[in-house]
DNA sequence: TGACCGAAGTAGACACCGTCTACAGAAGTT
DNA sequence: AACTTCTGTAGACGGTGTCTACTTCGGTCA
């Protein structure tokens, strides 16, 4: 295996075990078994190894909507957001990273096209369920990109500490089904 | 002006035109006319002096809701969630350090207490607002943690980069209608 | 075959970062 | 007047990303 993909599959274990910080490009490196300038000669520098990282992330993230069930566009649909939040809960510092722009190159295109396929299979998703604002008339992928935001949104506050320290500590599911019946109804 | 204080300016002043990459410990302090090392006689390290930098950003944001309109609830209700996204939106690298926990200390008395602050009176916003959802019985602070959740993924994910790339690009106003439309009806 | 040449890896240097420590002076207290 | 505390400075240390030689190895071509 080339050490090109090597330091991409160490960086991808270090940043689940040790979390975002941890990433370092000599630290890839040394778990790597390279010298400290090695990933140099594959990668323009550390955004681009973490851009690859996070490649990965989004190939994941639309790995799972092969996995959603055959059954009514709307069930579909709410599993797809499940699995969104399951996702970032299940990995967080992967999906720090993929939000990240100040240590990956948005303009990647691999992660650009990516990240572009994840909407674009949801707003799918979103546009075969008859939700009572489809029904009003309202631009169908502007609803997509209006819950994704609020998903997005409930993974990210989540992440951040939920709602620790306010008065009350809601699960993240309690939030998510409440968002559901928003949207759906 | 106390030197602590001028070190709180020069970091805000220092965030908003540089970003949040530029508030180094080392920069604020020659910004400030200091010794690289005179910023640790007042701070325990750049995490506590950076919340203190966020939890004015809370309070910027608390301060906003002073101005909403004196009109039905649901006038208020609406123009708090603009508040927010133009916030967000007017001050991205205020916003970015805000919730970036790596570079501030959560655990910091202020800066929790300003970031409950904020959520408890949107939750008092929301509660005052005969909602769909309210009406069908649902726990009316996780109704309005959804909502805020929503927001903020909507503040997010425009900061991020939009949906840009993805086949089409909607404004954040034109989202955030579609948002208030799904929980207010 | 032998010469060449580019790709890949190494080691060292540089500037920058956060943090620690030793030191100097100023201010206030006993 | 002596002593302690507070505030600021300067230097050092380990860590980071990136750049620049320097090797080394594999393949290509005369």
């Amino acid at each position: 295996m080339g050490t090109r993909q090597r330091l991409i599959d160490t960086a991808s274990e270090l940043l689940a075990e040790e979390g975002v910080d941890a990433v370092t490009l000599r630290g890839i490196a040394k778990a790597a078994g390279v010298s400290h300038g090695a990933p140099l000669r594959h990668f323009s520098g550390r955004a681009e190894l973490l851009s690859a990282v996070a490649t990965r992330g989004y190939a994941a993230l639309l790995a799972r909507r092969e996995t959603l069930p055959e059954t009514s566009p709307r069930e579909r649909l709410t599993a797809a957001c499940h699995s969104y939040l399951d996702f970032a809960l299940a990995n967080p510092a992967m999906f720090e990273l993929m939000f990240r722009r100040d240590l990956i190159d948005a303009d990647d295109p691999a992660l650009s096209a990516a990240a572009s396929a994840v909407f674009d299979t949801f707003a799918v998703l979103v546009a075969a369920v008859p939700t009572p604002l489809a029904r009003s008339g309202a631009d169908l992928r502007l609803v997509a990109a209006s819950l994704w935001a609020a998903l997005h949104g409930l993974a990210q506050l989540w992440l951040w500490g939920g709602l620790a320290g306010a008065s009350f500590a809601p699960s993240p599911e309690a939030a998510l089904a409440v968002t559901l019946d928003a949207y759906l109804g």
